[in-house]
DNA sequence: TAGAACCCTTGAGTGCACTCCAAGCAAGCG
DNA sequence: CGCTTGCTTGGAGTGCACTCAAGGGTTCTA
């Protein structure tokens, strides 16, 4: 068996370096379109907020069944998964939405699309930075409570 | 020079383990009252913030001049610093204000108290960890675009 | 004794990221 | 056929953490 041909990518690339990696929801292998319940069952998205990312633009245009029902693919996923990851570094939904539509835009905007990520990069190490600050401060006041809780 | 007898911890504990370390905005050797505006330079906090902060009861009250200015001494300034490094966590500050509580209403608290920075520690590490989960994917992402921009 | 700068209060307003509602369509089942 | 379940939409509502406005008092410098 090998990896499926899914892109996964922002856009058509050649090789992809990129694809997404390990995933905490498994999908079911070889299939392609899921229904919005489905997709909820494996981000832990509310349907309102799959909804909702589609209509600010955070997500491009979903497929749709004959009756007009979503249907997610695997590429979709991946994205969500992504979504997910720069939601985790604090970024506002906002900018989020601007690097998505550098990734409509096409390949023409994978300088600027480097550019956000590099500082993405930078905040997270900061982030990280200070909450490796927080422990160390956390640790000094439970010791604290410890010691006296024993004393 | 000896550290000032400031105690800077919940209680006034007898031998303070935990006292105040190393603070950004330096303040003034040897004070102890400060304006609200001043407190707004040390800490980055508007002086809205910082009356919300007393309103809610994520402070005690803050000591007053003569005319009813607020008085703000070292330990309300190393309450705002521990205040800080718990937002940089994500805890809401409903949650301060319940570790607040406890710390008025005493030492027998010391348990709760223990329990709650516990807790909070165990989310920190999960944080850096999806911080780093994060940074991984970022990298990723940064170094494909580097090499597809330079190919 | 001005005038500017600073501070006070209560209560309302803001921005973000969802979250929900109402009304209605479509598919599957006994 | 009727019932249930799942999906659709636009627009309104929620909760959090501030943030500001209005109207007034105080303190500092000249």
């Amino acid at each position: 068996m090998q990896t499926p041909p899914a892109t996964t990518e922002e856009t058509p690339a050649p090789a992809d370096v990129c694809a997404a990696p390990p995933r905490r929801h498994p999908r079911p292998e070889g299939q392609d379109r899921y229904t919005i319940s489905e997709v909820v069952a494996f981000t832990g998205l509310t349907a309102h907020t799959l909804r909702w990312y589609e209509r600010i633009g955070l997500m491009s245009h979903i497929d749709r069944s004959h009756t007009g029902q979503r249907r997610y693919c695997n590429r979709d996923l991946d994205w969500l998964d992504f979504v997910g990851k720069l939601r985790l570094t604090g970024m506002p939904v906002a900018d989020m939405v601007r690097y998505a539509e550098l990734v409509r835009e096409g390949e023409g905007t994978y300088a600027a699309r480097r550019a956000l990520l590099e500082s993405t990069r930078r905040d997270v190490l900061t982030r990280i930075a200070e909450l490796n600050d927080t422990l160390q401060v956390l640790d000094r006041k439970i010791s604290f409570y410890t010691g006296a809780g024993s004393a």
